[in-house]
DNA sequence: GGTGAAAGCTAGCCGGC
DNA sequence: GCCGGCTAGCTTTCACC
């Protein structure tokens, strides 16, 4: 991994769509060679995959909250089937395991307050190992 | 917007490397129309752009911390300077302005816990309108 | 929404360094 | 081992129906 994989990394990170013959032409390679980087960066796992950026409002998920959550047990099991549970629906954009407390956090992208309320009692509340749960509402995503 | 835009959409936001031949046979299109959609959906803003999905282990973003921030003025001034400065740095992953307490959520990709206290220290802490930050680790990123 | 044609791109092969 | 040139086949794009 030399100083062009981390200028083509720095372009797709950006402009995940662009032609391999203009990718070259900014790292100063010809296509092939250009090529033949991406795909072994896509083979070794650096690049994990490509993803169009959509307008959470525009497909009702505009209404985002930060959760942290406490479980009450930490067997195995539990912990498996809560971050199952959790990573398998849509509403979930980000859940990360913490160090020390809170033990998890959580991004929550639904369409409003109501549609929140209800995923938090239908599917959240009710996960056995759950302990306690905190919302924190966002006003306005800054950068993402 | 209909049934075959929301198609478009979903599968751009897992394959936004997609060639359109293929899109538009996933979808019952041509290729022509399907690209029409495509473009509009882009124009319109609701395809805010395409990304690469990158290992962030792989370029020195491995360690990431949840970072609470509580501002101790609020007007204009201090708060643009703010989440300006804070969202200009590429550590900063995420950025969030919350309803109620803490003020913003900050999610911060560095290469190690070092990189991070340099990080706090230099660029957070001495930001002028910051009261108190508090910071999480995260142990393992389960979904993003 | 579909069609067709021009322009442009991808991805393999081979030779050179 | 990596780059560049070449080429065949495929894809994108746009005007027109």
């Amino acid at each position: 991994m030399d100083r062009t994989d981390r200028a083509i990394i720095d372009i797709l990170e950006h402009e995940g769509r662009i032609a391999n013959v203009d990718l070259a032409e900014r790292v100063n390679l010809t296509p092939g060679p250009c090529l033949r980087r991406v795909q072994r960066l896509e083979a070794t796992g650096v690049i994990r995959g490509y993803h169009a950026e959509i307008d959470p409002g525009a497909v009702g998920r505009g209404f985002e909250v930060m959760l942290d959550v406490d479980l009450a047990r930490f067997d195995r099991e539990s912990v498996d089937a809560f971050e199952q549970a959790l990573a398998a629906f849509e509403e979930v954009a980000e859940l990360h395991r913490l160090f020390g407390s809170p033990d998890y956090f959580v991004r929550i992208a639904v369409a409003d307050l109501e549609a929140y309320e209800r995923f938090l009692r239908d599917h959240v509340q009710t996960l056995p190992a759950v302990q306690r749960v905190s919302s924190r509402f966002t006003m306005k995503a800054i950068k993402r």
